[in-house]
DNA sequence: TACTTATTGCTAGTAAGTCTCAATAATGTC
DNA sequence: GACATTATTGAGACTTACTAGCAATAAGTA
């Protein structure tokens, strides 16, 4: 898990400036386990001025200090990259919580489907719908 | 590839009518081999009005002949889905052409994760970025 | 044809996100 | 600290993607 200044250092790495708004946004996406919408952060933050946070997510996001998930639905979410650049998630589908995965069993199959099809995979991203280990699962 | 007529016949399975608007998009779309958008689609057929065209792919999208693509975007594209339901996308980072492909070693792949990660897994969306046979590679 | 119901196309409304710009805060220099 | 320089902020207008309401219309049906 990312500690608290990382997010911070992430920005001042692009050269941008640790600013109250900034500090106030990276407090709080610290304890945020689970992805989130960007409009949502904003209704927790009411001191802070809406466009502020788009802006500061669209700069961690930069950063690759969040990610956004590949989610169907119109809104956009997001979530902290705690195990660094690049991973695939697995996001709960009843409490959201999100987690990151590394397989190295994905990069063989990515090169074993490169061979299958015509042309050449440049990127991919692969996302699994869970039911986390502390969510009761429906049936049982 | 989807015959023509098999979109509306799709829509006629979910008990709708076939009007002169589902045809003209149904025609349009059977010659899409590309990713689109709903607003570009609409764009391209003025004498269908926005709300039907955003109606249609909403009935075709519960039909399952058409998909809605993974994007990172904020705008939400679309492909028709040819080899049927539920089959992972390619999808072409110059040209913007969806090919579906369907991959045994997918499904080996997700239960060989499902064994490493805690919780079970429900769902997964595998989307691959490649550089079509059709198009030039930057490097080359 | 006449009746019934689904569909259409306006237009207005919502929601997510971006842009503008004057006011403000951070940084560096003296 | 005072000052100049540059980055950042917040409020609100704006854009874009999409949905809802509703009267007019087209399909299906007898
Ligand atoms: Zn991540
Ligand atoms: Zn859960
Ligand atoms: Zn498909
Ligand atoms: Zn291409």
């Amino acid at each position: 898990m990312i500690p608290d200044k990382e997010l911070l250092a992430a920005l001042e790495e692009l050269g941008c400036r640790a600013t109250a708004p900034r500090r106030a946004i990276a407090e709080l996406l610290e304890q945020k386990l689970d992805s989130f919408t960007v409009e949502a952060l904003s209704e927790e933050l009411p001191s802070v001025g809406r466009a502020t946070v788009y802006r500061t997510i669209k700069l961690l996001l930069e950063a690759g200090a969040v990610c956004k998930l590949a989610t169907i639905d119109v809104s956009q979410m997001y979530s902290l990259c705690r195990v660094g650049h690049h991973d695939h998630h697995s996001v709960c589908i009843q409490c959201g919580a999100v987690e990151e995965f590394r397989a190295a069993a994905v990069e063989r199959l990515i090169s074993a489907i490169s061979a299958e099809i015509p042309g050449e995979v440049i990127d991919h991203r692969i996302e699994l719908y869970v039911v986390c280990g502390f969510c009761p699962s429906d049936g049982e």
